[in-house]
DNA sequence: ATAAAATTCGAAAACGTTTGCGCTACATTT
DNA sequence: AAATGTAGCGCAAACGTTTTCGAATTTTAT
């Protein structure tokens, strides 16, 4: 019952342990009587093959590691379900970590990848992170990394991203068609890739309709729950407060949505709202939300698949690449005009 | 840059592999010159020991999988991130596997388990699974599993799970209280433990209260969304229909939602509806939802802190036990009284 | 018939660790 | 001075595979 390794099917068959491995293996060198006692016995006595062995040998793991900020957030639990999904087919194992949005913390889980534990890497950076030195070690070490998302600009590699500039873009001018001239943007870190592209296609299209921005209205949102509660607070109850929000994530739209409650302010007739977002219930929440949605299990699914591409030559060098998918923008209750 | 390895760095020191190990390992063997030395070396030269090589020789992984038949649902994902949490204390890896409701998925899997690659196994069975040889087999072979939510009774070992019987119980009196008489359970498969549970808490109600129960009221919601959709239209466009739903899980519920919004039914007014959910939007819906909320991620910390407190031990052999957590029902609009 | 070639298998090294044991110096005890 | 003890280190086996190479046997060719 217990485990059964090559020896035992080998002592159990008075055979070699080499021929057991060889006939478990198709070769050529076996007949075909032999192959067949042997399989048959495998079976029977359930033989199966120590993974750590086989790796050690190898060195390949058949296994990959998921990086991401955050876990319990739908954007990627979607692309990880689209990696595993890639994964499962190609018979890949995937250990998953979730970096809590904390350098640190992505710097020690990275450390702990660069001896074989893995073949290769997807990930999203925290939005802490600002120095690169431990991904290049990884990469130098052999193990190659595809971005998703929040990727690193400076480091050579794929990369999986949506069309952020040009997104972010199309939701301020939808804002402003509906009527708005002073809308904030809700950002969450400086040092996010994402976020910029995001803010610079914001202020891109308030530049086209010249519409002048106060710095105050750009305001950014680290922190936990309640600090972001606080700022979006402060933001609404200024004695002259925005029209509408940008929240360049989710949670951000979220906790606006509960300051709006919480203060009265009705949305979308006096705050209109639109954010980034994989939420299924947008189409049901009140008022339902305005999003720009990213194909985010697409986005998991083509770096995975980026990503076997290149573990299946020997000596895996990823090539510089972007690829950029499009999101959609799906206009709802909370960016409607009134009347 | 690449691969260093022991004997990389006894080769680099002039001493034998083994003072290296040990010098890192700090074992007393070894004079304190020496072994600051080698620890110099080691992390000059950037050594990461190679896990598998140890796990070959210690037969433990540092790693545990954790199954779950869907990855895109607030419940798993909360657990997800409990477990996740509790291993990355203890420097435990986590492999996750989606089973995607399927059994024969949850059974390969199980397969591909059962060699050394994990010390132990966290799972939520699929909706289809109701033998439970693989399960056994893997077991036997020296893996423990816990269970959580939805559990295999037949199996002897830990089981986290929460008072079913008892909320279903309260919510479906919570409906009664509300004005209720005739309330439809929407379920998801016959074979899974919570569901009977679920269903039975909701029957002894209807007892208490001398509701009679017709047999269309219970309606099985197998397949896609779509056959979902069509079946609870069924329900809810016949000429007598129920003046509310328990959802035995949220995407039932949301399923509702979408229905009545489709066919012109208003929610709390001529329908209400309450279900078992972890949905963070819940309060935000139109209107906001009463769900019965289980301590998702508690679940999973739980599960995890039980397994390795036994993985500490020589022969991991779980007792059995059940762990029964409270999930609170949080009583919102979609089953507000009228008036 | 013998030589050559093909078939089938086993011995052993290697992957990178850990660890029990033995060996060498030297220090300490009688 | 001999006997014993100890500190510090290296040898080698082991974990479970895969794979190269050579040995043994059988088949085929001459």
């Amino acid at each position: 019952m217990s485990k059964v390794s090559l020896r035992d099917l080998a002592k159990a068959l008075d055979v070699s342990i080499s021929t057991v491995s060889k006939a478990l293996r198709n070769s050529y060198e076996i007949s075909a009587e032999t192959r067949d006692r042997v399989m048959e016995a495998a079976r029977e006595m359930g033989y199966h093959p120590n993974p750590y062995a086989g790796s050690l040998r190898h060195h390949k793991s058949k296994t990959i590691a998921l990086l991401v900020p955050e876990l319990t957030n739908n954007f990627f639990i979607q692309a990880i379900s689209g990696a595993e999904s890639v994964a499962q087919e190609r018979d890949y194992h995937i250990l998953v970590y979730n970096t809590h949005e904390q350098y640190q913390k992505e710097e020690s889980i990275i450390g702990h990848l660069g001896n074989g534990r893995v073949d290769g890497v997807i990930m999203s950076l925290t939005s802490e992170t600002g120095r690169y030195d431990h991904l290049n070690d990884l990469i130098q070490s052999g193990v190659p990394i595809v971005f998703f998302d929040r990727i690193a600009h400076e480091i050579e590699t794929a990369k999986v991203t949506t069309d952020d500039f040009t997104s972010a873009f199309n939701g301020t001018e939808h804002l402003i068609r509906q009527g708005c001239r002073d809308i904030a943007f809700l950002s969450l870190s400086d040092s996010l890739s994402i976020d910029n592209k995001r803010k610079q296609g914001y202020l891109e299209a308030l530049n086209k309709y010249d519409l002048n921005l106060l710095p105050s209205r750009i305001v950014r949102c680290e922190g936990d729950e309640s600090q972001t509660m606080a700022r979006i607070k402060e933001l609404l109850s200024a004695e002259k407060r925005p029209d509408a929000i940008f929240a360049s994530v989710e949670k951000l739209a979220l906790s606006t949505y509960n300051v709006a409650r919480e203060i009265g302010i009705g949305i979308p007739d006096q705050l209109k709202v639109i954010c980034f977002s994989n939420l299924r219930t947008a189409p049901l929440l009140n008022p339902s939300l305005t999003t720009i949605t990213q194909p985010a299990f697409q986005m998991g699914a083509q770096a995975a698949t980026i990503l076997f591409k290149y573990l299946e030559k020997k000596r895996p060098v990823i090539q510089n690449e972007n690829i950029i998918l499009k999101s959609e923008l799906i206009p709802r209750e909370s960016t409607r005009k009134p009347g």
